[in-house]
DNA sequence: CCAATGGTTCGAAGATTGTGGAACCTTATA
DNA sequence: TATAAGGTTCCACAATCTTCGAACCATTGG
Protein backbone atom coordinates (compact mmCIF):
# COMPACT_ATOMS: atom_id res chain seq x y z
CA UNK A 1 0.00 0.00 0.00
CA UNK A 2 1.61 3.60 -0.86
CA UNK A 3 -1.59 5.32 1.60
CA UNK A 4 -2.34 3.95 4.83
CA UNK A 5 -5.18 4.15 7.41
CA UNK A 6 -3.97 5.16 10.77
CA UNK A 7 -5.44 8.82 10.41
CA UNK A 8 -5.47 11.89 12.78
CA UNK A 9 -8.23 13.45 12.95
CA UNK A 10 -8.31 17.71 10.97
CA UNK A 11 -10.94 20.02 11.04
CA UNK A 12 -12.51 20.77 7.54
CA UNK A 13 -11.99 23.94 6.45
CA UNK A 14 -15.30 25.73 7.31
CA UNK A 15 -14.48 24.77 11.31
CA UNK A 16 -11.07 26.65 10.97
CA UNK A 17 -11.26 29.14 13.69
CA UNK A 18 -9.04 32.92 13.33
CA UNK A 19 -8.53 32.24 17.13
CA UNK A 20 -7.00 28.74 16.98
CA UNK A 21 -4.76 29.91 13.99
CA UNK A 22 -3.70 33.05 15.66
CA UNK A 23 -2.89 30.88 19.36
CA UNK A 24 -0.95 27.74 17.07
CA UNK A 25 1.14 30.46 15.13
CA UNK A 26 2.03 32.78 17.96
CA UNK A 27 4.43 30.06 19.30
CA UNK A 28 8.04 30.60 17.71
CA UNK A 29 9.01 26.50 17.25
CA UNK A 30 5.30 26.09 15.78
CA UNK A 31 6.08 29.23 13.70
CA UNK A 32 9.23 28.28 12.49
CA UNK A 33 7.38 24.20 11.63
CA UNK A 34 5.17 26.97 9.44
CA UNK A 35 7.44 28.57 7.90
CA UNK A 36 9.65 25.61 6.66
CA UNK A 37 6.21 23.91 5.17
CA UNK A 38 5.45 26.95 3.50
CA UNK A 39 8.42 26.25 0.84
CA UNK A 40 6.52 22.54 0.60
CA UNK A 41 5.97 19.99 2.22
CA UNK A 42 7.86 17.86 4.21
CA UNK A 43 8.85 14.49 5.99
CA UNK A 44 8.24 14.58 9.69
CA UNK A 45 11.60 13.11 10.57
CA UNK A 46 12.74 15.95 8.22
CA UNK A 47 11.42 18.56 9.79
CA UNK A 48 14.19 20.01 12.05
CA UNK A 49 13.08 22.82 14.93
CA UNK A 50 15.69 25.22 16.23
CA UNK A 51 16.66 22.88 19.02
CA UNK A 52 17.43 19.76 17.78
CA UNK A 53 16.98 18.23 21.14
CA UNK A 54 13.48 18.39 21.58
CA UNK A 55 12.11 15.30 22.46
CA UNK A 56 9.87 13.01 19.92
CA UNK A 57 6.98 13.46 22.35
CA UNK A 58 7.12 17.49 22.56
CA UNK A 59 7.50 17.73 18.34
CA UNK A 60 4.59 15.71 18.23
CA UNK A 61 2.53 17.63 20.42
CA UNK A 62 3.83 20.81 18.19
CA UNK A 63 2.44 19.15 15.22
CA UNK A 64 -0.99 18.55 16.96
CA UNK A 65 -1.61 21.99 17.76
CA UNK A 66 -1.01 22.78 14.77
CA UNK A 67 -3.07 20.20 13.06
CA UNK A 68 -6.20 20.96 15.28
CA UNK A 69 -6.19 24.20 14.92
CA UNK A 70 -6.10 23.34 10.76
CA UNK A 71 -3.28 24.91 9.96
CA UNK A 72 -1.02 21.79 9.20
CA UNK A 73 -1.98 18.23 7.50
CA UNK A 74 -0.24 15.51 8.92
CA UNK A 75 -0.43 12.13 6.97
CA UNK A 76 1.24 8.66 7.14
CA UNK A 77 3.59 8.20 4.52
CA UNK A 78 5.59 4.78 4.78
CA UNK A 79 6.95 4.33 8.21
CA UNK A 80 6.87 7.93 9.14
CA UNK A 81 4.70 10.92 8.40
CA UNK A 82 4.17 13.77 5.50
CA UNK A 83 3.92 17.36 6.83
CA UNK A 84 1.86 19.85 4.77
CA UNK A 85 0.81 23.56 5.33
CA UNK A 86 -3.21 23.87 4.36
CA UNK A 87 -2.46 26.83 2.30
CA UNK A 88 -4.77 26.98 0.21
CA UNK A 89 -7.89 26.24 2.47
CA UNK A 90 -6.56 29.18 4.95
CA UNK A 91 -5.83 31.64 2.21
CA UNK A 92 -10.11 30.80 1.17
CA UNK A 93 -10.86 31.30 4.82
CA UNK A 94 -8.57 34.26 5.89
CA UNK A 95 -7.26 35.89 2.94
CA UNK A 96 -3.65 37.54 2.99
CA UNK A 97 -3.38 36.31 6.79
CA UNK A 98 -0.87 33.49 6.46
CA UNK A 99 1.09 35.39 3.93
CA UNK A 100 1.17 38.28 6.62
CA UNK A 101 2.44 36.14 8.77
CA UNK A 102 4.83 34.76 7.02
CA UNK A 103 6.50 37.71 5.58
CA UNK A 104 6.34 39.02 8.84
CA UNK A 105 8.54 35.97 10.47
CA UNK A 106 11.00 36.20 7.68
CA UNK A 107 12.34 39.87 8.43
CA UNK A 108 11.54 41.18 11.82
CA UNK A 109 14.72 43.01 11.85
CA UNK A 110 14.33 46.71 12.52
CA UNK A 111 12.95 47.48 8.60
CA UNK B 1 -3.69 69.70 32.45
CA UNK B 2 -5.21 68.49 29.71
CA UNK B 3 -2.77 65.64 29.49
CA UNK B 4 -1.84 63.49 32.97
CA UNK B 5 1.31 61.39 34.56
CA UNK B 6 0.08 58.41 35.20
CA UNK B 7 1.51 56.31 32.34
CA UNK B 8 1.87 52.84 31.91
CA UNK B 9 4.67 51.22 30.02
CA UNK B 10 4.01 50.64 26.24
CA UNK B 11 6.53 48.77 24.31
CA UNK B 12 8.78 50.65 20.98
CA UNK B 13 7.35 49.98 17.79
CA UNK B 14 10.82 48.03 17.35
CA UNK B 15 10.28 46.01 20.57
CA UNK B 16 7.14 44.76 19.23
CA UNK B 17 7.08 40.68 18.65
CA UNK B 18 4.92 38.94 16.11
CA UNK B 19 4.72 36.30 18.65
CA UNK B 20 3.03 38.41 21.30
CA UNK B 21 0.76 40.54 18.64
CA UNK B 22 -0.28 36.87 17.72
CA UNK B 23 -0.90 35.63 20.95
CA UNK B 24 -2.85 39.01 22.09
CA UNK B 25 -5.50 38.82 19.03
CA UNK B 26 -5.94 34.64 19.69
CA UNK B 27 -8.52 35.51 22.40
CA UNK B 28 -12.05 36.29 21.31
CA UNK B 29 -12.71 38.93 23.67
CA UNK B 30 -9.54 40.46 22.81
CA UNK B 31 -9.83 40.37 19.27
CA UNK B 32 -13.54 42.14 19.89
CA UNK B 33 -11.64 44.80 21.60
CA UNK B 34 -9.18 45.18 19.03
CA UNK B 35 -12.74 45.34 16.19
CA UNK B 36 -13.85 48.37 17.93
CA UNK B 37 -10.59 50.11 17.84
CA UNK B 38 -9.94 49.53 14.45
CA UNK B 39 -13.11 52.09 13.75
CA UNK B 40 -10.90 54.72 16.05
CA UNK B 41 -10.00 55.91 19.64
CA UNK B 42 -12.02 54.96 22.30
CA UNK B 43 -12.69 55.76 25.91
CA UNK B 44 -11.93 52.51 27.73
CA UNK B 45 -15.86 53.54 29.73
CA UNK B 46 -17.34 53.26 26.05
CA UNK B 47 -15.86 49.56 24.98
CA UNK B 48 -18.25 47.40 25.72
CA UNK B 49 -17.33 43.51 25.42
CA UNK B 50 -19.38 40.65 24.51
CA UNK B 51 -20.25 39.68 28.26
CA UNK B 52 -21.37 43.50 29.81
CA UNK B 53 -20.84 41.57 33.30
CA UNK B 54 -17.77 41.46 33.07
CA UNK B 55 -15.14 42.99 36.38
CA UNK B 56 -13.80 45.59 36.15
CA UNK B 57 -10.44 43.70 36.85
CA UNK B 58 -10.36 41.28 34.05
CA UNK B 59 -11.16 44.09 31.56
CA UNK B 60 -8.37 46.19 32.75
CA UNK B 61 -6.07 42.90 32.10
CA UNK B 62 -7.40 41.84 28.68
CA UNK B 63 -6.34 45.91 27.75
CA UNK B 64 -3.04 45.15 29.84
CA UNK B 65 -2.22 41.96 27.42
CA UNK B 66 -2.58 44.23 24.49
CA UNK B 67 -0.81 46.88 25.89
CA UNK B 68 1.82 44.76 26.55
CA UNK B 69 2.15 43.44 22.88
CA UNK B 70 2.06 46.81 21.50
CA UNK B 71 -1.56 46.18 19.97
CA UNK B 72 -2.78 49.17 21.62
CA UNK B 73 -1.83 52.24 23.61
CA UNK B 74 -3.67 53.31 26.75
CA UNK B 75 -3.39 56.80 27.94
CA UNK B 76 -5.16 58.51 30.86
CA UNK B 77 -7.86 61.34 29.98
CA UNK B 78 -9.86 62.86 32.25
CA UNK B 79 -10.73 60.82 35.14
CA UNK B 80 -10.97 57.52 32.42
CA UNK B 81 -8.77 56.20 29.95
CA UNK B 82 -8.25 56.67 26.05
CA UNK B 83 -7.52 53.52 24.10
CA UNK B 84 -6.36 53.49 20.80
CA UNK B 85 -5.22 50.87 17.75
CA UNK B 86 -1.39 50.95 17.03
CA UNK B 87 -2.35 50.23 13.39
CA UNK B 88 -0.01 52.87 11.75
CA UNK B 89 3.31 51.06 14.27
CA UNK B 90 1.58 48.11 13.60
CA UNK B 91 1.28 48.20 9.52
CA UNK B 92 5.36 49.31 9.45
CA UNK B 93 5.81 46.28 11.51
CA UNK B 94 3.83 43.84 9.98
CA UNK B 95 2.41 44.83 6.85
CA UNK B 96 -1.13 43.53 5.76
CA UNK B 97 -1.34 41.49 9.66
CA UNK B 98 -4.07 43.30 11.37
CA UNK B 99 -5.57 43.98 8.05
CA UNK B 100 -5.93 40.45 7.54
CA UNK B 101 -7.04 39.56 11.11
CA UNK B 102 -9.85 42.25 11.23
CA UNK B 103 -11.27 40.95 7.91
CA UNK B 104 -11.42 37.47 8.59
CA UNK B 105 -12.48 38.59 11.91
CA UNK B 106 -15.25 40.48 10.35
CA UNK B 107 -16.53 37.71 8.12
CA UNK B 108 -15.97 34.46 9.38
CA UNK B 109 -18.73 33.00 7.82
CA UNK B 110 -19.02 30.01 5.48
CA UNK B 111 -17.74 32.25 2.99
C1' DC C 1 8.65 -13.52 13.47
C1' DC C 2 11.86 -10.12 15.28
C1' DA C 3 14.07 -5.84 15.56
C1' DA C 4 14.53 -1.01 14.21
C1' DT C 5 12.60 3.40 12.66
C1' DG C 6 9.30 7.04 13.06
C1' DG C 7 5.49 8.85 15.62
C1' DT C 8 1.37 9.00 18.64
C1' DT C 9 -0.70 8.78 23.13
C1' DC C 10 -0.84 8.85 28.09
C1' DG C 11 0.16 10.73 32.46
C1' DA C 12 2.23 13.76 35.69
C1' DA C 13 4.65 17.90 36.96
C1' DG C 14 5.69 22.60 36.13
C1' DA C 15 4.79 27.05 33.92
C1' DT C 16 1.62 30.45 32.03
C1' DT C 17 -2.91 32.50 31.75
C1' DG C 18 -7.41 33.81 33.11
C1' DT C 19 -10.65 35.41 36.69
C1' DG C 20 -12.37 38.35 40.07
C1' DG C 21 -12.63 40.51 44.75
C1' DA C 22 -10.47 44.03 47.59
C1' DA C 23 -7.63 47.88 48.10
C1' DC C 24 -5.75 51.81 46.14
C1' DC C 25 -4.99 55.85 42.90
C1' DT C 26 -6.39 59.85 40.03
C1' DT C 27 -9.51 63.17 38.31
C1' DA C 28 -13.89 65.57 38.38
C1' DT C 29 -17.62 67.57 40.82
C1' DA C 30 -20.21 69.46 44.61
C1' DT D 1 -12.63 68.31 51.63
C1' DA D 2 -15.76 64.69 50.69
C1' DT D 3 -17.67 61.75 47.29
C1' DA D 4 -18.07 59.37 43.12
C1' DA D 5 -16.46 57.64 38.60
C1' DG D 6 -13.12 55.14 36.09
C1' DG D 7 -9.18 52.05 36.29
C1' DT D 8 -4.96 49.85 37.92
C1' DT D 9 -2.66 46.72 40.96
C1' DC D 10 -2.31 42.93 44.15
C1' DC D 11 -3.39 38.46 45.50
C1' DA D 12 -5.15 33.88 45.46
C1' DC D 13 -7.30 30.36 42.94
C1' DA D 14 -8.82 28.02 38.77
C1' DA D 15 -7.94 26.64 34.16
C1' DT D 16 -5.01 25.86 30.40
C1' DC D 17 -0.57 24.90 28.14
C1' DT D 18 3.99 22.99 27.91
C1' DT D 19 7.30 19.44 28.55
C1' DC D 20 8.96 14.94 28.44
C1' DG D 21 9.49 10.02 29.87
C1' DA D 22 7.25 5.72 29.20
C1' DA D 23 4.35 2.82 26.78
C1' DC D 24 2.31 1.74 22.67
C1' DC D 25 1.28 1.49 17.40
C1' DA D 26 2.46 1.00 12.38
C1' DT D 27 5.67 0.11 8.75
C1' DT D 28 9.89 -1.61 6.81
C1' DG D 29 13.61 -4.84 6.45
C1' DG D 30 16.11 -8.91 7.89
Amino acid sequence: MTTTNSDLPHPDEAEITLDAVLFALSDPARLEIVAQLAEGPLEMARCHLGDPEVPKSTKSHLMKVLREAGVIRNVAQGRGRLLSLRRDELDRRFPGLIGAVLAAQAGPGTG
